[in-house]
DNA sequence: TTGTAGGCGTTATCAA
DNA sequence: TTGATAACGCCTACAA
């Protein structure tokens, strides 16, 4: 690989004058510049990062580290968003996943550390709270989709509330009164928070809330869940007084209603309306009807985690944000209005 | 941070002994190394990888580029599968995206080559020819799921003729004989590919194949396909002799065959078999009946685009390997035995 | 506007 | 078995 100081002796000047032309560091003449520029490019010459980072210039280098060990879509979109921030930044992401293992999840820490790392984006795929692996690292980790037990780190996590809010309330608008809902397990976070937010918007509409109506879509414990919203679907639109209407916990929810529905000759949206959640446009914008859903921004949460990195660093000791990205409605067929 | 000097100075030896020790270099003895294992843990030292890379030892950092513009699950299983085949080698993973953008994917060479990876992994979420756009990027590069077109370089991508002669020989040999086709575009390598595969095993079942019950299931151009397999299904299911079986170009595809046989009043498996591609499991195990379908192996072309890597870098000029990765059936409840 | 000297944290060489 | 010293490529401080 060419070296700074191959590139000056090509140019017959000194190290120190294509270091400044490399770094745009000014106080460097014209004419220079142009010849210079013209050896680095055709030596095709890049810096070599370590050696700039051994000089004490911040690392280059970004973590994401993940808990994921299901195929989730979702971390697609995380990602993605952080790298957008990054790009600004001219820093590069490294990417590791625990697989759910505290020990692996140690030497992950380490890992970032002997690289240096300026910020860790810690993602899990589950809204819950988690207890850092490592407490020995320095540099500012964000929260992305959890959050500190102790409430000690910044952490950037999806409106559940008000996504639950946003479900109920868009149904509620358009005239629906028995409304059904196939949820997540109840362990998690998200299905308390929406629930309540479900439960502000029924409050708000005058309505009163029907438990009776409400079904788990999915059984055993979290992480390990199998989803059994067909059969409890099939159960709840076979009631004498059948809901005109399922709010679902995700959009693989909101899949297997419609097969209920179809199963039982029901339309969607004609016979009953159906509300996702998650927008995974695999399944969001591939069912007939398309489904009307809310989105959980990872995108965002990806690049706001980043952009929080640099405040978190110069926070005060213990405080620390919790910051509530938006849950924004997606409208597309599967609602109707209610006579 | 701490450092080997610091370390060294607390443990009373020299950094050479305390290098010695977090390199395994032999030659230290047991009652030194235990004493300096404990300042070593004690002070919570982690080598610098910058440092140890200007030394001339190899980078630990591996590249991954992709293409990827909209939201493909598959890299999830890709990325896995390299990280996985990248922990034995204590290697960690730079992920970055071109978005499609050759100035950028320019850039981004030059970010590989400045960070010094060993290698990269160049995936393209389509199966296609892809032209590396930095030709004086020396490492090694696997492409994955994509080829060059000067066949110069080495890749590893899924067995499409293989998976189309798998679903068409799975239907036939259960008794379907009118088995209709929802295609993806037909510009891609995977579309002709497959094709051919169907095209092999309607051959050695001795059964003609219909190009009347082909349709393409997606409309517009590559990257920026609208999925219409809803409505052209449909039309297959109205004719006067419907087929029993019809072979998807992925499993969304399958999803809109499944709302199509819906809206017609038609069940899955007893009217009308489905075969899906890709076993996406958020749509293949969610979908009831689930779905029978082939699935792309990403966690495998990840894993072994890594392992290829090393080979990669001993290979002869010009001689570069096409890895054929096998689609496995994965047999669910969407397909029926005719009678 | 340009150049020289020194050191960042490692590992390799060679000596003790 | 251990240690002193010199590099690796770059950037900061200072000098010309």
């Amino acid at each position: 690989m060419v070296t700074l100081r191959e590139v000056a002796k090509r140019a017959g000047v000194s190290i120190k004058t294509v270091s400044r032309i490399v770094n745009n560091d000014a106080a460097v003449s014209a004419k220079t510049r142009a010849d210079v520029l013209k050896h680095i490019s055709s030596s095709n010459y890049v810096p070599n990062q370590a050696a700039r980072m051994m000089r004490g210039v911040e690392s280059s280098l970004y973590g994401l580290m993940t808990d994921v060990v299901a195929t989730t879509p979702y971390s697609v979109d995380l990602v993605r968003g952080a790298q957008s921030a990054l790009n600004e930044k001219h820093q590069t992401l490294l990417i590791v996943s625990t697989d759910g293992d505290p020990q692996r999840e140690h030497e992950l820490w380490q890992t970032f550390r002997s690289h240096r790392v300026t910020g860790v984006i810690y993602a899990a795929m589950f809204h819950q709270p988690h207890e850092i692996g490592n407490p020995d690292f320095q540099q500012s980790i964000v929260l992305a989709n959890c959050f500190a037990p102790a409430n000690d780190r910044p952490s950037i996590i999806p409106d559940d509330e008000g996504g639950g809010y946003t479900q109920a309330q868009y149904l509620l608008q358009r005239g629906h009164r028995r409304i059904a809902m196939v949820t997540l397990i109840p362990e998690i976070e998200a299905t308390r928070l929406r629930a309540k937010g479900m439960r502000r918007a029924f409050a708000e509409a005058g309505v009163e809330f029907d438990e009776m109506l409400e079904r788990r879509g999915m059984a055993g414990q979290v992480r390990n869940e199998t989803i059994i919203a067909y059969d409890v679907t099939r159960e709840l639109l076979q009631q004498k007084r059948r809901p005109t209407a399922v709010i679902c916990g995700n959009d693989q929810i909101a899949l297997q209603v419609f097969a209920a529905a179809a199963s039982l000759g029901l339309s969607i949206p004609q016979d009953v309306s159906v509300m996702g959640f998650d927008d995974l446009k695999l399944i969001s914008e591939t069912l007939r009807p398309q489904l009307t859903t809310v989105a959980l921004p990872y995108f965002e949460i990806g690049r706001q985690a980043v952009e929080l990195t640099n405040s978190a660093r110069e926070q005060v000791e213990g405080w620390a944000p919790r910051i509530l990205v938006p849950c924004p409605l997606v409208e597309r067929q599967s609602c109707r209005v209610l006579a």
